[in-house]
DNA sequence: TGATTAATTAACTAAGTGGTATAATATTGT
DNA sequence: ACAATATTATACCACTTAGTTAATTAATCA
């Protein structure tokens, strides 16, 4: 998979709000897919859909504890998701630079 | 639009890299939509939807000049996935500094 | 006015997504 | 072996997405 292909698919896995809940019940430590189910109203399958999704896109890795599949987070594709992020940095950080030196610049000359 | 929303709109956005492309090189300067089109296979009708999808997502904004429609780019959802991200930032350094203190211990205690 | 350029709209297609209900699989416990 | 539990697979539906070609709108230029 190509790292476009990757950014891809944690992208559009990060896009469901019911995924990105998983993702923050996965933060706080390793669960059962019916963990993750109960408090969503949706069906177990479609829980079970959105995991997939999940782990297709890397964020999810899965084990095996007698009929369980516990899931836990991974965090690479999220690194990589900020990393991507990071190369818009500098430019949202001149505007705010901009923005500061204006509040600044008024406060200095204030029209009087 | 609720936060959950423009997070929606946003990943979902970013989730294709034709879309990620322009906004690399609207990073550079704003550009009119033919601009935009040039370094792509696709027809104009087909990038004309990217633009329209990453204005819904509020990562380009559009201007008026004669027959051209400029477009920009907003950094701020940007900045609202960099600080969603952030969230999880905690748990991948966690992973990295075990590992950085697993290397380091290897290193004062080899095996010998 | 008429031709040209920029961009969008309309109409359509193929494929993907998110959801359901129901059936199947696998493992444990009795 | 049998019942119960956890999870996935199948089959289906409504909706969205990404793309196309052809037509349309809007503005400039000759």
């Amino acid at each position: 998979m190509t790292s476009d292909e990757q950014l891809d698919a944690a992208f559009s896995a990060l896009a469901h709000p019911t995924r990105r809940a998983i993702l923050a019940r996965l933060a706080k430590g390793t669960a059962t897919v019916n963990e993750l189910a109960e408090p969503f109203e949706a069906t177990l399958p479609a829980i079970s859909k959105h995991i997939r999704v999940l782990e297709a896109a890397g964020l999810v890795s899965r084990g095996k504890d007698a009929q369980f599949r516990p899931c836990a987070l991974d965090t690479r594709p999220l690194e990589a998701v900020a990393s991507w992020t990071d190369q818009y940095r500098f430019i949202w950080k001149a505007r705010f630079d901009a923005m500061d030196r204006m509040l600044k610049g008024m406060k200095e000359t204030p029209d009087e």
